[in-house]
DNA sequence: GTGAAAGCGCTAACAA
DNA sequence: TTGTTAGCGCTTTCAC
């Protein structure tokens, strides 16, 4: 492969226009101190000779590396890719982030790191020194993670945690899980559900507590007992079917049930039916997280969408500004979920 | 934000290793001339301090960028994730192509852009100029678009083409939809199903006409007829729909139908349903693409499982070893798919 | 085999 | 308001 150099550099446009590199610069990066015929003599040259500057030489200048890294946990990722079960965080992600970042002349870098083993510090150390991002975005259940933020803190790199209400270095980002897990719960006790049970995600991930407590404080406010009504799952199926088994095994077994993610919904669902409860006239169901084999179920499930795009367009947003001046981060953003209802969930039999 | 330096740069490593600059670099780049012993001082400096060449400065002293850009179509790709519907190529790309990628030192970035518009070309020159990406990957239905073609052969930019057989600039690799689609085909027949309907993909697709190849091919070789048994549409839902009702409206209306994607699959699905037909007892069926909700429909559907993950690895690992020497791209590659049997295909009825 | 020089395209600091 | 100078961290010549 031949050395690949740049075919139209900054010097050309400012030979073009006839005036100096860093005229062309400050025009580039929106500088003030330009007069206006100068800005639109030089942009009529960009536009004529089509420039585009190259990012690695911004970089070098000392300048921004236009680029963000979006850090998932590699096992989790990998695992919801190999599995095709339509986990679509990541889309998600890249739907609100990646143009986020194009709209801004930024790109998404996704990056997929062991959070859990030991060397986490050393792959972030390695990303950063070999991208010098400009920002990193963390997403459950690494968002408060302390290895991850001090590093990040130290380099004084800005970053979003998605998922988090912790104030401290980086912009806090929550979808307020506790009130959705409310919002799901108020819809069920609306429906007549006195009973109603709540299959919690695994500790590691802090969103869990939340919803837990949403449910819980639902469930005071309507004057219900939540005693035996709480299983806990790992996200996973099978978790999710030992869980509703210890559920619906209860002697007053629950009218409806909300699980903390799809896998443990579908479990349940499928527990039912092998069960011969019927879905939704015997046990009204809800998913947290509203992925496509939720929406594709059979009933189509009544979910909790969570809205991870717009929260991801809302991180690379504050990144994006805290390049340039201070940003606010001193309190979390809050980007409701919402309750999507579908063929789930119905009102509870009177004969009960 | 403060100037941001590299902590750790060739420099120091030199320094630690009593060696010149040079001599770090070549270690790094595993080039010729060397001692072993001065490597193995090199790499002990090298692990000792951290070190990470830096991707922009490598790009700028003329090499690599170790940026390989996944070209997919903005509209589809955007409409995909919006519609939450479990369309997984990106996904299966970035499990394929991004962990390849990583496992060499490169990064994927994934790039969308308004391919059908009269702005590709500047869209894509701006992409190059901008990242300098070592290569770029091709996804249908742009795998073969002449403007993309000539412009990365021009730039000397190594390129994959992804679902395409066509010899010339770049790397064709293929899943190999003909024989994919006599495959299904194939199952059906061996099943006794004599009348087989088939639904195209669009035209603007390389991909569908190889598909429709397929099936006739292997009607052929049954001695089968398809006259009335073909219909089209254009991936959309809708479209499918159309097209189903074309085939199962006609007087002696398929026993089985294959569907090029995913969607038009469940519109046949859903319209069966609809008329009382039940699947697979009265219509088998199939789907082209394995997407979750063909995994999760009722009945799960049969279906084409395109290896797009390892088609993305193996188009990767085409551009990397092309950055080295010449490698040979005369043939396309091939990385057939396979038919997962589920429920919706079963024996012709006796009967009938 | 190894090292010293020059330069990639850009920006920061300074000067005018 | 504009231009000049000196790097950024690395690789590519080309000497030794």
């Amino acid at each position: 492969m031949a050395r690949r150099r740049q075919s139209v550099t900054i010097k050309h446009v400012a030979a073009d226009a006839g005036v100096s590199l860093q005229t062309v610069s400050r025009v580039i990066n929106k500088e003030p101190n330009v007069r206006p015929e100068m800005i639109e003599r030089v942009q009529a040259s960009i536009a004529k000779l089509g420039y585009v500057p190259s990012i690695a030489a911004q970089r070098m200048g000392g300048s921004r590396s236009y680029l963000i890294l979006a850090l998932n946990d590699r096992e989790r990722t990998i695992a919801g890719w190999q599995s095709r079960e339509g986990t679509d965080w990541v889309d998600q992600m890249l739907l609100g982030g990646m143009l986020t970042c194009a709209r801004h002349g930024y790109r998404m870098i996704v990056e997929l790191v062991d959070t859990h083993s030991d060397h986490i510090e050393r792959e972030l150390l390695a990303a950063i020194a070999a991208l010098q991002p400009d920002g990193v975005i963390l997403t459950p259940p690494h968002s408060e993670n302390p290895l991850i933020i001090d590093l990040l803190a130290e380099h004084r790199i800005s970053f979003a945690r998605i998922g988090s209400v912790k104030p401290g270095p980086g912009f806090a980002l929550t979808m307020d899980d506790e009130r959705a897990a409310r919002l799901a719960t108020e819809h069920l006790v609306g429906l007549g559900h006195r009973r109603i049970g709540f299959i919690a995600g695994p500790d590691d991930f802090e969103l869990s507590g939340w919803r837990v407590d949403g449910w819980r404080g639902a469930m005071a406010a309507a004057g219900l007992a939540t005693d035996g009504l709480l299983a806990q799952g790992d996200f996973g199926y099978a978790s999710g079917t030992a869980a509703a088994r210890a559920l619906l095994d209860a002697l007053d077994p629950p009218t409806a049930i909300i699980a903390s993610n799809d896998q443990m919904t579908l479990a349940t669902l499928a527990l039912a039916r092998e069960r011969g409860i019927e879905v939704p006239a015997d046990l009204s169901l809800i998913s947290f997280d509203d992925t496509p084999i939720v929406r594709f179920a059979h009933p189509p499930l009544t979910a909790v969408v969570q809205p991870i795009a717009e929260v991801s367009a809302k991180a690379v947003e504050l990144i994006i500004a805290d390049q340039a001046g201070q940003v606010d981060g001193s309190q979390p953003i809050v980007v409701p979920a919402r309750v999507e209802v579908r063929n789930s969930t119905t009102a509870i039999r009177e004969t009960e």
